[in-house]
DNA sequence: GCGTGTGAACCTCTTCACAGCG
DNA sequence: CGCTGTGAAGAGGTTCACACGC
């Protein structure tokens, strides 16, 4: 496998391919087109078979792609063959719903413990396990080596979270706060920002409503 | 104001510029320059221009911008001005810890019922309003007009969620599933993937580690 | 014939750098 | 002088269309 440009926009769609090939292999399929792939991830055949030439030549020509051997190949790719620990950091309403939902079915990841720095709560269940102290966040970082942060704080809170995690030596965050976070260049964070989502789902709702 | 070319990323930072006029409107602030827009949003001041000059010519020349006058205009960019009612559609976890933290500060938005296809659930207390039956959405739309709908239901009933929303008429919708739905040209639906933003975060993390 | 992999054209977004106004 | 607004250049991503291999 060579490394080569990456852009994030191909490395999502990637996921997406893992997640429908995950899917094929259940149902039972050995192969599937660049065509059935786009069909079910929404966009062209051709953007799918750049995506992949990008990274190696995995299908044949007349056939298509073995559904096994491109997922092992997609997740080779992600490195998602064997998927880092995800740890919640905020035991509040966000953080439970994630913890009790769960990550099935979705590549590996399961969410290895919750923390929160509200003595009351600490000890106390949060999906299958003990809501701990944010003084362990250093140990289990330590000890898991690889580890994706989900910051699920109260406002205000989050970067100080994030400093946290970042002076325990954690690469990789999903912050669902609002606050755009000072962050170290090796640390990569991302966020999910729902009322971000909803100013793009309004003005796009409100642009059709007058016609394009 | 001129309807102009858009761009999602465009959208997405006018919707990051708004946040930040708000907390510097509330530390009473009166001015702003790109540069510090730039600064706390993270990106450079020249895509800050840019964005802003797409839709008008907000600013004055060796000052800056109002930070009243430019909220205002992005919140009517946005469409925001007066923003939709949002509902959310299943009482799980997710659905449910969405309602208890709610939306405050983040710009009007407002959840306004949540609903459960689950008998069990209806009636019961969800954050500061009690679960509705599934049957009651087409009722909600129709009164509120203009309505932005969460998805939040268990694995596989996304797409029959998604049916009983368009038909009821709802143009907008941000779903928490990792089903791909199959949704009308007219209907704009976009999606929280976790699982997503966890394989980009182990692909740059892994990246990283090898050293770029 | 069918479907992949890819050069080339196309298009969109970003960055630079500066004219022009307050 | 400082900061906006913008033409022009550059970079990056997408689409087209076809050669090649099965």
């Amino acid at each position: 496998m060579i490394a080569a440009k990456v852009s994030e926009k191909s490395i999502r769609r990637l996921s997406h391919y893992a997640r429908c090939l995950r899917l094929a292999k259940i149902r039972g399929e050995f192969i599937m087109t660049s065509q059935q792939l786009a069909a079910t991830c929404g966009i062209s055949s051709a953007a799918v078979r750049r995506d992949l030439s990008i990274y190696g030549e995995f299908g044949k020509q007349g056939s298509g792609y073995k559904v096994n051997d491109l997922l092992a190949n997609i997740e080779n790719i992600l490195g998602t063959t064997n998927p880092p620990s995800v740890i919640i950091i905020g035991a509040g309403s966000i953080g439970c719903a994630l913890m009790i939902s769960g990550l099935d079915g979705t590549g590996g990841y399961a969410y290895e413990a919750v923390f929160d720095n509200d003595p009351a709560k600490i000890g106390r269940q949060c999906g299958e396990k003990q809501i701990r102290s944010i003084e362990e966040i250093p140990g289990i970082i330590k000890e898991k080596k690889e580890v994706i942060a989900v910051i699920a704080v109260s406002r205000g809170a989050g970067q100080s979270a994030l400093n946290t995690l970042v002076d325990a030596g954690c690469k990789a965050v999903l912050s669902f706060t609002l606050e755009p976070l000072k962050t170290p260049e090796d640390v990569e964070v991302r966020y999910v920002e729902v009322s971000t989502e909803f100013d793009v789902l309004t003005h796009s709702m409100r642009r059709k409503e007058r016609g394009d």
